[in-house]
DNA sequence: ACGTTTATAATCGTTGTGACTATAAGGGGT
DNA sequence: ACCCCTTATAGTCACAACGATTATAAACGT
């Protein structure tokens, strides 16, 4: 192998250089209840395990480790990130870990063990606007945030601060932006708002921090599922990977709803899926939600090959 | 460490599971000849090397290879993905990809050795469209993949195969899509039309095939790294990297066409870029291309920090 | 019978943007 | 000096996308 790689310079095989990749799962699913992810330890932490020798590939590993570990079979996977960040260091041995979101239905709920869903919004409490803004961001979160600005020493680290608290949080009349679900984790983990950030330091002072937390680095692996998710929901339709295979409009519309944190314009998105033909009718009506009864959808498989591009934009409120 | 994190089950730890992770670097420049990549052995490969224990993180492990290797300093930096694939695999070892996007200005020709800078479009032929669509597309691509195509066994794959094809290469009558400069890769590869794809291979008949190959799987990162910069500037303002810091309007443009490899209508980038405050004129001009003097742009910094979102919205033609 | 809930259709106005035309300002050749 | 070339810059037009709103239809419950 080395020899074919003739370009390296001052490669030297040998233990020394040897890492541990670590697979970590972020499986999401959506029900009544609103968005969910895949847990173990009763919430603790994500699926996840060491890329092994035995596996074929990095998905195929990350497979078998969620399937071992909750008795989830998985569907659509999407890399989302590698880390080989703080506090994953050990002695002659550092830690990779290469963390991928997959898509599924919450259906065959074996009952393997010591696995568990769990709300997204119980980890990012600030992050489900559709109801409108959640208390907790002016109330708990607004406060903190300047006080963190205003402890900067230079007057421009304050005025940064502020700002990127504003920009994240849409304080001071700006709009609300749900694709920063990882900047705003990112922003609170730096200013000691999180429980992570606290770890190991030496304010032993734990205040109420906002949301739970996970181990290691699973939240903020989580907040990064969130946002590539919600950003992609809008380019490629990806959000029929969460559906059952027969649908109402309004299902799939709660389904992007719970996704993106915040709520859409009905007509519009109903004309916005139909132009599209991503859908198509089944005849089938249902009334289960009392009501005038509804049609029922199933998605228009053949449409992925030939638009490789289009998707599902949102129909979102204009700023 | 793996105290703190009992969840995961089965896991050992020793050398059973070691690998080694490599980092490769797409350092990505523009200049009149057009899109650029940083190469060494005479464009052989991408800068890559070993992550090592010395390095704190994965960039700036990357950084260092990338400068001991070809002396050229990076700027911004975006991890594109972590490739663990087919015939890497060593005798109990096994070998992580993780990649990485850079883009830089083609600048301070320090005479550091083994380096030297590529066109995109050596290695990707067909690529390149701001001249109308390549002959190579017609002439010898189409042929060999619909030969491709009807190779297969049954109808459904015949059928499938060619439909990939047309959607990929915009036959029949389709328009082009510039961002899947991946998928046309992998569709050439699996269609055995690249050299890479050979290796190996019993077929030691090596008719001509198209652009030029690298080493192990790093024109397919080259093709990985392409096609999200395509997509990228697009939503992104991360043009500006690859300009310097004063430029014009038409500079500007030439560089995302470089990029895009398609051709922009002058007027509507102009307002599009304006509109969005991206730049602000400095009031100085340059007449060096003849012609009346331009006025010469500088990005405008500040807006990067206040509208996370907003980006270079490229105005490409409509199908 | 009436109100409530949900589904479904239609309309209106604004914005975005692709395509096109027109005018201005320089240089070089004859 | 004039013409012609090249590039810069401004403006127009038409259509598509889309956010917001209203209206109608069809079920159920009281």
């Amino acid at each position: 192998m080395d020899q074919a790689k003739g370009p390296r310079k001052g490669r030297a095989i040998g233990k020394t250089n040897d890492v541990n990749a670590d697979l970590i799962a972020v499986v999401v699913a959506v029900n009544d209840a609103g968005p969910c992810v895949l847990t173990i330890e009763e919430g603790g932490a994500l699926p996840s395990g060491p890329f092994e020798l035995a596996h074929r590939s990095l998905q195929s590993g990350l497979r078998a480790w969620v399937e071992l570990q909750t008795g989830q079979p998985l569907g659509y996977i999407e890399q989302l990130y590698t880390f080989a960040d703080r506090d994953r260091v050990g002695a002659n041995q550092r830690v990779i870990s290469i963390s991928y979101l997959a898509l599924t239905r919450e259906e065959d709920t074996g009952a393997s063990g010591r696995r568990s869903w769990a709300s997204w919004y119980d980890y990012f409490p600030w992050e489900d606007h559709r109801s409108g803004r959640p208390p907790i961001v002016l109330e708990e979160l607004r406060p903190r945030l300047i006080e963190w600005a205003d402890g900067a020493d230079d007057g421009a680290t304050r005025f940064d601060r502020r700002r990127r608290a504003a920009v994240a949080f849409a304080l001071d009349g700006r709009a609300w932006n749900e694709e920063l679900a990882l900047q705003r984790y990112e922003l609170l983990y730096e200013a000691t708002l999180v429980e992570e950030a606290k770890r190991g330091g030496v304010s032993a002072i734990l205040a109420s921090v906002p949301g739970r937390s996970m181990i290691a680095d699973h939240r903020r692996i989580l907040a990064t599922a969130i946002a590539r998710l919600r950003s992609k929901i809008k380019y490629r339709p990806v959000v029929f990977e969460l559906m059952p295979p027969l649908f109402t409009l309004l299902q799939l519309q709660r389904t992007v709803e719970a996704l993106s944190g915040r709520l859409i314009n009905k007509p519009n998105f109903r004309r916005l899926i139909e132009q599209q033909e991503l859908v198509e009718k089944t005849g089938a009506t249902t009334a289960e939600t009392g009501g005038r009864p509804a049609q029922l959808y199933r998605f228009h498989h053949t449409i992925l090959d030939e638009r490789p591009v289009a998707g599902t934009k949102l129909p979102l409120a204009r700023a």
